[in-house]
Order: structure tokens, then sequence, then C-alpha cells
DNA sequence: TTGTACGCGTTATCAA
DNA sequence: TTGATAACGCGTACAA
């Protein structure tokens, strides 16, 4: 039992279109006798508004889309669920929908045929590079909508943790449990985040009066097997380091476990702190001291964020930053 | 410089838009002359089709749903990324978008008015337990295209991993590697996926002539907290297991810990197999040997379906069962 | 080979 | 309080 379209209902009840999608719309213009009438057959007959119709004739589309590039995913993928939880809930809360969109890099094009196509009315972009951050410049001239996520850029508010804050607190834990020689393991070259961190780390070392010292960095590009690399290196050197702060967890899960190998022991030896916490941390032996991103929240507000601009678009963009959350378990 | 309806570039060029519209579908009845002097302006004016008055006029979406329930998001976050890649993947190559819904727990007359609303052409439902495979029905009344992804009924097309299979590899690599007192950790009930797997290491035990031993069957919900307690229980046996095989690995986790923590070694004393290749199994100290389900190629391939079933509906079901696969690491 | 004109199912203006 | 009627932008049967 189920009608296909206002024009139906319309003709069946002897009443206008216009004044069924009155009561549709809760307008009170309506004689309440009408809308009484309206009310009981639209309880029988099932009528579904056609999404396309209405955004055709409106303009207005409740979609919104996010947009995952494949070639971050190694970084994205452990906080992708939690990502999604937040837009959608805040998608939810105002009547949009969310759609996902995974590119195998960042493509501004798409991005902006897709919201030319009318298919949404504005974007989250995930995790995008520095590299990437310069064709926003496109997306802004086609007056794209959009929320940075974990990315950030004068061209687009942008979203994310307090990067720095939390590497000066990762860094500031080590240096108050004691240990004089700590070292960094760095992310990628381009990547904002792991920049932020290593400058956390710096600034707590240069603020208590310890010395900053390049043979204490090392790369290991996210993956925890260049961590492993890069650990055992820093073990080698004459004046090996007995802390060990590395700009996510997989990496500091490389870091603990060629400090195993070596036959040291975390945290007695070395103490090994990570970032992100990744449910690993909590499982692993010993579970992982690191320094939690509020995943969730961050990501509901820049849904909300980005929802704002497109009911309201602005030319001055912002950035807002989270609070990162130091969460001592046993590795440090 | 972008025109926003072909009624506009048709104007300017003075051709109509059917002729427009000729080119843009690759219409070979055009005249050379004619298309040139459309293509190059197409290049200058840059012209996105607007979607909804596209799926309007033809009735056609090329959009489907995703729709995770949240109540199972504790056994599916770890594939969620996979499973979207995999469908992702399928739709790009059938040029269909997805859109993906979070549902605090499976509602089937939100499906309905999605479908309904022409929202989306089509559903992939993602592990929704036995209960909610009942609420099918109504979605099939309504004709809805649906492909169930790790979830089973006669009532749709189902996709997932052989179970059953993988409970029977997973019990006989224990009992080929010399085990003979082998205990299940089981899921929840209501679960296929559990259910599956349960069946599989009876069906080893007695192909291999062991007895089977309800007191070697513990309840751990999938959660790695109630499966150390399961394990705890199992290791106060009389005959304590020598292997345990826990339904996943979250809960392998937990066993692990439990048999630590009991002061016994893994696998020497106690040798334990998950379910799932979640990325920590990997990392885990020991890491953990466990049966990978394909998720991608599953997920790729219940996309596939869908879209099949969308374009030619059938009414005759089918379910297709992937195959697991052992990955042998030191837990067992 | 090209074009006309109607239909898709809403929203919204304006008049009754 | 109600109802014609014109958009909205595209697809397509049909005609030229």
């Amino acid at each position: 039992m189920s009608v296909k379209s206002l024009e139906e209902l319309a003709r069946k009840l002897n009443i206008s279109r216009r004044t069924i999608s009155r009561v549709l719309k809760n307008d009170k213009n309506v004689a309440e006798e009408t809308r009484g009438r309206i009310l009981k057959h639209l309880d029988k007959e099932k009528y579904f508004p056609n999404i396309h119709a209405a955004s055709l004739a409106s303009k207005k589309i409740n979609v919104i889309g996010l947009i995952f590039p494949r070639d971050t995913f190694i970084n994205t993928d452990f906080f992708a669920i939690d990502t999604i939880k937040g837009v959608a809930r805040a998608g939810d809360e105002n009547n949009y929908q969310l759609m996902i969109f995974t590119q195998s890099k960042f493509d501004g094009d798409q991005c902006i045929q897709m919201y030319k196509s009318k298919l949404v009315g504005g974007l989250i972009l995930v995790a995008i590079s520095k590299d990437d951050t310069e064709k926003l410049e496109e997306l802004r001239k086609h007056e794209v909508p959009v929320a940075l996520l974990f990315a950030y850029s004068d061209r687009a508010d942008s979203f994310g943790c307090d990067n720095r804050k939390g590497g000066y607190i990762a860094t500031k834990h080590l240096i108050d449990t004691g240990r004089k020689r700590i070292a960094f393991i760095h992310g990628h070259e381009n990547w904002f985040d792991a920049e932020e961190r290593f400058k956390g780390y710096k600034q707590a070392l240069a603020d208590c009066g310890l010395p900053f010292r390049p043979d204490y960095v090392e790369r290991g590009y996210f993956r925890y097997e260049d961590a492993a690399i890069a650990t055992r290196k820093l073990l080698s050197l004459d004046s090996p380091p007995d802390g060990i702060f590395a700009a996510n967890d997989r990496m500091a899960i490389g870091a603990i476990k060629a400090v195993k190998d070596a036959g040291k022991r975390v945290p007695e030896d070395v103490a090994v702190i990570g970032f992100d916490n990744i449910p690993i941390c909590e499982l692993f032996d010993p579970p992982i001291t690191t320094v939690d991103q509020p995943v969730v929240d961050i990501s509901y507000e820049a849904a909300s964020g980005l929802l704002n601009s497109i009911n309201s678009p602005h030319k001055k963009f912002f950035t807002r930053l989270f609070d990162p959350k130091l969460i001592i378990r046993k590795s440090a």
C-alpha cells in the first residue's frame, strides 16, 4: 500500500498537492480538519518523497561527503571508524546523510565534480598531505564548502588534535619519570601531525634543559618495521637512549619489539611512548603508554563545522585544535 | 567559467540541448563537425550534469548504501575499512557511489525509506544478527535489492566466509600439532559466524576421534575480558586444555593473557588460535596464529552481486561462501 | 543528423 | 485556508 507521488495522493484525496505538502512540512496554515484527513491517509498509504525531485526543486542537498585518500590509509585506517562515527552523528543530528569516497590519492577535480553535480553539499577531507593542501585553492575558487580533518591549511577550516601539545606531554612524561636521553622516531615528511609532534618534543627538551641531539632522531615512516630498524640504530649508539617517543603507536610497537629483541626490558631499560591510542595499545604486552586523540569528537566538530559553513559561507578560515590526553600504561 | 545547465550551454552554442546531450552520451548520431564544436566548448565551459535532475528523469540511481548496525560494531570495526574498500572498488568499477549508514540497531523501516525515497538503488547489510534477519521479509515485500554481508538468510543473497570450514581448519591445526584437549571459546548467541565456527570445531574433533567435552566450551562473547575469564575457568579444570580455539582474535588475546598470567607459556603449555586475522595478530607477542577471512574480496563480491541484482532482480536467493585461510604464526 | 516538447516529482510563488 | 502553475535540469519519444 504505497503511493508513488504527491500527485497520486492528491488525486485520491481530492486535495491539492500543495496542501498535502504543507502538512508534511508541518506548516500551520492548514485547517485541522483537513490535516487530520490527510494524516490518516498518510498512515496507511506510505508515501516516500522522492529525494531527487526535492533536491532539484529546492536546490538543497542533504548529503555530505567524507573523503579518505587511500595513500594515507596506512595512517588513518585505525581511526577511520571513529571518524565515520563522529561525522555520522553530526549528520544524523542535522538530517544529513553521509557519503564516503576513497580516492587512491587526493583528487581535487573529483571533489569539485561531486559538488558541482550536486551529489554533495560539502566535503570533509581526511588527512590530506601538505602537498594536497595546495590543491585546495581550486576548490575554493569553485566555492566548495570544505572542512579539513587531521590536516591544516589557511584555505579551509581545519580540525585536528593539538599535536604539538601531544608531543610535549609525551616527552614531558618521559622526562618526569626520570629519562634523560630521549629519542624521537619521526613519521613521514610532509605530514602535519608528525611534524607538530616533533616540535612538541623539542620544546619539552628545551623547557627541561635537556640537549637536543640530532642523532636521537630517526625516521620510522609510521611503519612498525621501519621503527624497529630505527630503534636498532638508536640502541647501537655509544650513548643509547633510555626513552623513546614514537610519533605513532605502530612505531612504538616496532620500537618495543626491537628493544626486547636486543635483550633489554621495557620500560626498565628503555621506556617507550607512542601516539594515537589505537586499540592494540591496551592489549599489547606491555600495555603501551600513549597519547590519545579524541577522534570521534574532532570528527563530530568537523562535520558540524562543515554544515555550518554550508549554511553560512565564510571567507575567513579557522583552525580548531583539540586537547590530546596522556594515557599512562606500562611501557613508559 | 562554468555553466549551470545544458540549456545554458545550448543557448550559447545555438545548438539544441538534445544534440549536446548526445555528445555527452557518446551517441554516434552526431556530425563530426558539430561534435567537435561542442567538445571544444565543453573544455572551457566546465559543465557538470545535475545528478538529481538526471536521476529524476531517468529513474536510475547510481548510489548503493552500506549499513553498519552500531551494536555489532564491536565485532565489525576492525574489518569495516576492508569492507568499505571492497565495496567502494566494486562501486568505482560500475560507476556507483557509496553511501554509508551507521544505525544504532538494524532498522528495516529506515532501509525501506532510503530505497523508496530513491536515495539508494540497493543496500548492503553488514553483519546483522539472526534476529534481524527476520525483518528482511519486510524489505523483500518492498522489493529492496539487498545483499547480506557476513550474515545469512534465504531471504536475500548472502556473502561471507565459510566459517565452518574455518573452524575446522583451526581445530585441525591444533590437533595436527599434537594437541589432544582442545577447548572452544564461543562468541555471542544469535551470531551466525561463531555458531558455524563451533560446528567446524566439533566436526574436526569428531573426524579425528577426539571426544567433544561440553566443559571445554565457554562463552567469551567476542570480548577479550570475558575470554580471559573463560580461560581461567578452563585452566582450573581437573584436566585443563592444552589447546584453545577462540572464535575471534580479540578473545584469543584474552586467552593468551590469561594463560600467561597463570604462569604458563604460549604455545608450549597451551596453544591458542584465533579467528579473523586482525592487524594486532601480527604485532602481538607472541604473534597470533589465526584464520584469515578475505574481507575485501567478500565485500567486493557482495557489492558486485548487489549491483547485479539491481539490474536483474531475482526471487531465488543464493549464499556464497569464501574460503578462509590458516595463518600460522607463533601462538599455535 | 538535428530538434521539439513532454515527463520526472518536488518546491514555491502568487492568486483566489 | 487552499489551489493553480511555473520552475528545477535532464532524458527521451517522436518528429522533422
